[in-house]
DNA sequence: CTAAATTCAATTGTGCACAATTTAAAATGG
DNA sequence: CCATTTTAAATTGTGCACAATTGAATTTAG
């Protein structure tokens, strides 16, 4: 009987743990499509996503730390350190530490770096017109998800 | 006035470039969130999200090939090698060789394997509720995420 | 039947993510 | 003023992701 449960010709499934009933599958490959749909046109920048949403930060606000940065793109030094050291390394910031305050880093965009964004102008509406989906639909699943990330963050300090 | 349209205290920001209006980055952080919400929960079966992930798929159909894992998962050997390879060390699967094509490798639950489901049980209700969405949101959400992941897993495919 | 093409998994190498720890600097409290 | 605590970044170690390549088995075409 317990056999007849496992068995993979059995219909009888439980519906909880369908896998493509799971919103947080949705999510984990849906975020991977969507990052593999950046790769071809972030290439020719020489960036990967991570690094072009660390631009996207940096070009709001020039000048910021790097736990400033972190607390924008929910990461931590722990990621922020290394991705920044190989961004600097192609000449795309630099880091100096704050001279008010030593243990804090700051980061600056270069000439190379703020150049950047002028290459990257044709990328949100390649990759909006790629999505395939309707305005109205796109506004509401950005609504819903940013609505949804909120809680998710909540939930997760409320754990810490 | 190059200067000035890069000053951070410039309100006049690129509306396409802002981070927050980004449906990508909604997608990247909360899927993100949603694993650190399921971390403690896994972490008492001894499992990572992506091998949970796993479990779901071979608990609804087991003795399938890492290809077929691969394509219910949107992952490819370079990844799933090692991790079955992983979970195979910790006895919850066994590998091997399709008899009548050794180009497969089965992946078959041991009895360990298939008793986690029940210890998994509760992992489900429990996030649904930490999501702290209203049901028909989450209804909705989930319905317009399944069908942008099918438009962008479709763009991917015309790229290759 | 066999040479070429295809398929499948494994391997190699790079770049995230993130927990946990370390180091140094600054803030706080007695 | 100095010991304690807190904060910020870096470091260490593990586990994904994924492109690119390799190697072996199978399929296909001539």
């Amino acid at each position: 009987m317990q056999q007849f449960t496992q068995n993979k010709l059995t219909p009888a499934t439980d519906e909880q743990f369908v896998l493509d009933h799971q919103l947080c599958f949705m999510l984990y490959s849906a975020s991977r499509e969507m990052t593999k749909l950046y790769r071809p046109l972030l290439e020719k920048l020489d960036l990967t996503y991570p690094q072009y949403l660390t631009l996207l930060v940096l070009w709001e606000q020039n000048g910021i730390t790097v736990k400033e940065l972190g607390q924008r793109l929910y990461l931590d030094s722990g990621t922020l350190t290394p991705l920044l050291k190989r961004m600097e390394t192609q000449g795309l910031l630099s880091r100096q530490r704050d001279k008010t305050d030593e243990r804090k880093v700051i980061i600056t965009l270069t000439q190379r770096g703020h150049s950047l964004k002028e290459e990257a102008r044709c990328i949100p509406s390649a990759l909006y017109s790629q999505a395939g989906q309707s305005p109205e639909v796109l506004a509401r699943l950005f609504a819903d998800m940013k609505e949804l990330l909120a809680h998710l963050h909540q939930a997760n300090l409320r754990q810490n």
